[in-house]
Order: structure tokens, then C-alpha cells, then sequence
RNA sequence: GGUCGGUUAACCGAGUGGCUAGGUAGUGGUCUGCAAAACCAUUUACGGCGGUUCGAAUCCGCCACCGACCUCCA
């Protein structure tokens, strides 16, 4: 299989080509959520912008097998005063099971990952759903030298490992920097080196999520579930790994060093991070009032809106960025994403309506070159996006007159589009369509028959109060040379 | 303090050693009874100071500011 793809790796800090080590076959593994609230900007750009690559890779024409986890066990705040699994807390506050919990912002997720139209990953594996495989992974950690038990619970020794591998290796760590640099907290002094890492931890007696295991019971440690589930459905050598910039280290770090000492090599030819996400230039956390869940978004009750911004919105804004910069999100951005999603959606109507002629002048093949271009250069969907703008100029100047185009460049252009904007870019016309929907559209009919009466008389008092009524009850009237249109203010 | 990344016009956001993406907002015009949309034209740029170069916003150095990570756990 043929492509020009290229991706920066974050491994070797470089673009590479990419090449499967199985064409056609692409494995694709992602960092999900853990679900212990509901879900917010952060969740969206990683499910974006790894749905856009997930979306052109099939395009292209490969077998993608792509995962994404659900972490659903042993999680600590993080933020908090006390290191208290996060989703139990959540269960004591709201006396429910931690099941019922992770089924709740699970449910959340999913719901809102599908406004936001990102395809379901191949497989959604939960953590929970993987113990064993867990368990097993540890045991021949251990079998292998790189593990060791303290007190039921078992940690991976990395000055070990970093005897015959690179600890460090993604993330650029060096390990006596790590060392020196490695505050004394409480907790740690189970531990052979503060920089080692728990593959799994001896569950205390109020710890309600817990499993049983030739250790303890107990729970698995984080980066564990990642390097299990990965191995099982993708294989000990696979593509890509994604994930946010904020996993690089330790994360991601850890999942190297895990899988590489249990299989012998590495397991990740590409790995491809995400950068994060800020709101009026500071970062998204709840100690500054500034979180804003994707619920908050769509139905714009958040202090810093104006207005409900739809995941389509939502999802064009992210796509207006390159996935490797950092994001800024503000009501005045979104606003103006608003509009210009409108503006080319609204474009893609127009296409479907114009009337081709026998001169054109458009470049059709140039173009087409050019979109696909700018994917391939490490998927810069915003450059994409700024060249379907160029085409959104031309086929309103060819509704307009001032443009022609051939009747193949039109059909063409139309395939283009849907290729690009639906196919991979993943924007849909959103539903506007209400109850009632027929009845609406032959009242209007009727109303603005009657405004044609009154135009033709010319009662200009009566067909702007016409309007206006008709504004006031959010449905805008325009005069078009083709007719009247109308559509609902938002 | 350490490692890495960033600083682009009113806002968001690409990009390249010389050819000034794109969206939104603003201004002027075309069209229009008015309005909306659309079209045409157009104003504000590359954090600061040095250096390399015929030429730097783009390369190098220093400084300032911002951010991520540097921790048990996820």
C-alpha cells in the first residue's frame, strides 16, 4: 500500500514516513478516559484528533485496528489533599457502587463522544475486564528479573531494566536526573529507587476495588492495564500509540519500559502525543473555576459562555488546530468557529445547487493535491481546512456569477468535499430538525406566500412585520434571487 | 531548580530564509425598498536585544513571559 503520510514521532523528535510494519494492517492503541467524572475539553482532543488519524488511515485504505481503553480501576486524586482512589471517593460521595460510577461517566463519555461524531474505536477495552492478563503480565515481570514483591505489593525495577535497555527513552529523562531531582513522599519506602513503579499495589482494608492475586488482593498498577491490553489485541510490536502530551512521562515511559522487559523489544514504532488545552490562555483545572465539561459546552451553561456551542463547533475548533500545538479555548474562538463552520457547511449546500457551464475556472487536480498534501504532512487539518475555504470563495463566486465551472470539476468538487469534510474531517450538518418538522415547513410555505402578496402590492409594512414576527419566533427570512429561504436563528 | 515546548496582527490559528495561510471581527464598495447572505477591495503581525546573511518573523545566542512534565496514584 502506497501513501505519503508523515507523522512526527515523537520517539526520534522527527517526521517519518509511515510505513505498517504490517500493510495493510495498522495497529493503533490510545489512552482513554478514566471515568470518574463527566467528560471535558480535555477528553475531546485526544478523541478528535486520534479519530482523525483513525478516519484518513481508513481512507487510505488500511485495516486500522484501533484501540482505546477505559480505565476503570484504582484511581488516586491526584489534586486532592489525600491520596484517595478517585473513583471511590466519587462512590462514597454519592453512596454508590464504584461500578455504578465507572458506568455512569462511561455512559457520559460515550454519549458525548458521539455528539462529537468520533467513530467508536475496534475495541474498548476496560481494565477491570483485563486482571488477569494483568496478573499475568506481573508474573513474568517478576519471572524475568524485573519485578519484585514488597508487602503484597510488586514493583518493576528499573535500575534494572536500564541495565540492558534506555529508561528514558521517549521522554528524554535522564535516570540520575530523576534521582536528584525525586522529592521524599510518603508511601515510597517500599520502594528500592523512588523512580521505580508499581505494577501492583496491596489494596488497604477500606479499599473497596480490589482483586485477588498471588500477592495480595489488591489492584493493578496504572501504567499496567496499557502495556496487558495493548500486547492482547495489538500484538507485542504494533503502529501507534496515542495519547496526550501529559502521559508522555510517566505513562507512556513506563508502558516502554514494561513491555519491553517483558517481550524483549519495543513496543511502539510511532508514538504520537497531543498537546493540551487552555482556556483564556491558562490551563483547564477546577481549582481555577475554569473546567468545562462537553455537557457545559453544548448546552452553554458555564460563566465564561455566551451562548451553547455544538460539538460540532467544538469540533471544528480542535480541527482548526494542529493537534501538536497547544489549544486555546475562549468564547470569542469559539464564536468565531461558529461561524466559519457555518459559513462551509452552508458552502457544501450551495455546491449541491450550482449550475455548471461549459468553462471553468478552477484547478481541480491541483487542488485536490493540495488537501491531501496537507494531511500528509503530519495531518495539519488546519491548513486542509484553510484550502476548503479557498474552495468555499469559489463556489460562492460561482453561485454568485462571477465564477464558472465544468460539469466534471463539479462533480468532482462535490466528492471532494465529502471525502474531506465528512469522510475524515468528520463534520455532519447537525440535526435541526425538530418535532413537527413537515407542519413548520408548510406553514412557512404559507407565510411566505402571503409576504409575496404583500411584496407584490407593495405593502412593505406588512412584509416586514412578516419578518419580524418571524424573528421573533427565531426563524430568519432572507430574499434570495432564486426565492425566499428561511432558517432558524440558533 | 531540572527537562522539553511555546510567544504571529482586535481574537483564534497556519507557515516559510526572499513569493506577506485561513476563520472571526473591523472598514469601504457591489447587490438590495430595507435587511440578511454572497461577492470585490482593504487596515492592525511575527515577545525583547544582539549575531549570521545580499536578505530573517523564519537560523544562532542571551533575556523576558507562558505552558507541560519532573510524585504516590491514574
Amino acid at each position: 500500500m502506497q501513501n505519503n503520510l508523515i507523522l512526527y514521532n515523537n520517539l526520534s523528535k522527527k517526521k517519518e514516513s509511515f510505513e505498517p510494519l504490517h500493510s495493510p494492517f495498522v495497529g493503533m492503541y490510545v489512552c482513554g478516559p478514566t471515568v470518574y467524572s463527566d467528560a471535558h475539553l480535555g477528553h475531546a482532543r485526544p478523541a478528535i484528533t486520534f479519530d482523525l488519524l483513525f478516519r484518513y488511515l481508513t481512507h487510505l485504505g488500511y485495516k486500522v485496528r484501533y484501540v482505546r481503553n477505559i480505565t476503570d480501576v484504582g484511581h488516586l486524586e491526584n489534586d486532592a489533599d489525600e491520596g484517595d482512589d478517585k473513583i471511590e471517593k466519587k462512590a462514597r460521595l454519592e453512596h454508590l457502587e464504584p461500578m455504578e460510577v465507572v458506568q455512569k461517566y462511561m455512559n457520559t463519555f460515550y454519549r458525548n463522544m458521539d455528539q462529537l461524531n468520533t467513530l467508536h474505536p475496534s475495541i474498548e477495552p476496560r481494565a477491570s475486564g483485563h486482571i488477569i492478563e494483568q496478573i499475568e503480565l506481573i508474573k513474568l515481570l517478576i519471572d524475568k528479573g524485573y519485578g519484585y514483591v514488597v508487602n503484597g505489593s510488586v514493583y518493576f525495577d528499573v535500575d534494572t531494566y536500564s541495565m540492558k535497555y534506555e529508561y528514558g527513552i521517549l521522554s528524554g529523562r535522564v535516570l540520575e536526573e530523576l534521582q536528584s531531582n525525586t522529592r521524599v513522599l510518603d508511601g515510597q519506602e517500599e520502594k528500592k529507587n523512588p523512580f521505580d513503579f508499581a505494577l501492583w499495589k496491596r489494596a488497604s482494608a477500606e479499599h473497596i476495588m480490589r482483586w485477588p492475586s498471588p500477592w495480595s488482593d489488591g489492584f493493578p498498577g496504572w501504567h499496567l492495564e496499557c502495556s496487558a491490553m495493548s500486547c492482547k489485541y495489538l500484538g507485542n510490536e504494533f503502529d501507534i500509540h496515542g495519547g496526550g502530551m501529559d502521559l508522555q512521562f510517566p505513562h507512556h515511559e513506563c508502558e516502554i519500559a514494561q513491555s519491553t522487559a517483558a517481550n524483549g523489544k519495543a513496543p511502539v514504532k510511532y508514538w504520537l502525543h497531543n498537546n493540551m488545552i487552555t482556556i483564556n490562555g491558562q490551563k483547564m483545572a477546577r481549582s481555577l473555576g475554569n473546567f468545562i465539561t462537553l455537557d457545559q459546552l453544548f448546552s452553554g451553561n458555564h460563566p465564561v459562555l455566551t451562548q451553547q456551542y455544538s460539538p460540532m463547533t467544538i469540533r471544528f475548533f480542535v480541527l482548526q488546530a494542529h493537534y501538536r500545538s497547544t489549544v486555546d479555548f475562549s468564547n470569542e474562538a469559539l464564536l468565531a468557529s461558529d461561524k466559519g463552520l457555518q459559513k462551509l457547511m452552508k458552502a457544501i449546500e450551495t455546491l449541491s445547487r450550482l449550475k455548471p457551464s461549459s468553462e471553468c475556472n478552477f484547478d481541480f487536480e491541483q487542488f485536490n493535491q493540495k488537501c491531501y498534501e496537507a494531511l500528509d504532512d503530519d495531518l495539519n487539518s488546519p491548513i486542509l481546512i484553510s484550502y476548503l475555504f479557498e474552495a468555499v470563495k469559489f463556489i460562492n463566486s460561482v453561485a454568485d456569477g462571477t465564477s464558472t465551472i465544468s460539469e466534471q470539476v463539479l462533480e468532482s468538487l462535490k466528492q471532494l468535499f465529502k471525502t474531506f469534510v465528512t469522510d475524515i474531517l468528520g463534520l455532519k450538518e447537525e440535526a435541526s430538525v425538530r418535532g413537527g418538522e413537515a407542519l413548520t415547513g408548510s406553514l412557512m410555505n404559507i407565510i411566505i406566500d402571503l409576504r409575496k402578496s404583500a411584496r407584490e402590492s407593495k405593502d412593505w409594512p406588512t412584509s416586514d412585520k412578516i419578518r419580524n414576527y418571524l424573528k421573533e419566533a427565531g426563524i430568519v427570512l432572507k430574499d434570495t434571487k432564486e426565492g425566499v429561504e428561511w432558517e432558524r436563528i440558533e
